[in-house]
DNA sequence: CCTACACCTTCCCATGCTTGGAAGGTCAAG
DNA sequence: CTTGACCTTCCAAGCATGGGAAGGTGTAGG
């Protein structure tokens, strides 16, 4: 199977599947004749856990760790945990820090005018924290 | 005032000014004799603007239009309210998206034992979405 | 005067992931 | 033989930040 048909299959795009496979991420895949990569059933299924593994936020590198231990049927489960548990905390931690953003400026958005007069308390926050009664 | 001493009083380190610099956020500082920069309190004023626009998830390209807004000020707060209106959408959906990953995360990390038998939802979802009741 | 040290300058590079494109090879159908 | 749909590799940009090299400048002390 070429890499358009292994990209449908899988759901990652070709350009990203020589991406993961640049960066050691997948091996080498096999070659045709004419120096086109060649895909079988197993690539496919490498393919998607990486796929689903970034749409869960999952970094390259961490996901280069995963499929080691999915591929180690031996590993104690304890490891996949405690990297995904790691994982969770970072994401709930941006998730705090946008949180704490978004707080910010919906205060800020609430109490500006949004009219043709000048005066912006968005504006005001920013270049003096002139209106402190928002946080 | 040379640019450390900038750095120290706005919060935004050297690096970065030249950077705003660089891509047009501020114009050009003056030059001392020696072709240091050289900064004044309205200078340290926009970066700190700056500083706590990017503290709230401004991109630099919409900190470019705030500062323009700022400085004009005839503007109509409308066009302040806008931006900031739709950068705090764009939080809003980022939170959503990484709300989403963190609960499945969440799950399959509840699901998952986390000792020294090798059996792992984390790794069959990843794998096969083989645990859909978790969903 | 020389030296050490703390600044400053510009320039290049790396990060992480993704996308875009250029220039060219391969293959099947018309 | 041409066309079109594939494929190949290589280069670049994006965003914001940081590291570091190589070199200029200014000040203080021996």
């Amino acid at each position: 199977m070429q890499i358009g048909q292994a990209a449908k299959s899988s759901g990652v795009n070709a350009k990203m599947i020589r991406y993961y496979e640049a960066v050691g991420l997948l091996r080498p895949a096999a070659r045709q004749g004419n120096s086109y990569r060649d895909y079988g059933e197993r690539d496919i299924h490498e393919l998607r856990f990486i796929g689903r593994a970034r749409k869960l936020g999952f970094s390259v590198e961490e996901i280069g760790v995963l499929l080691s231990l999915w591929r180690d049927h031996t590993r104690p489960s304890r490891d996949v945990r405690e990297i995904a548990a790691r994982h969770l905390m970072k994401l709930d931690g941006r998730i705090a820090e946008l949180q704490g953003m978004a707080d910010v400026l919906r205060h800020l958005v609430q109490a500006c005018h949004g009219d043709g007069r000048p005066d912006c308390p968005i504006l005001d926050d920013l270049s003096d924290r002139v209106t402190p009664e928002l946080r």
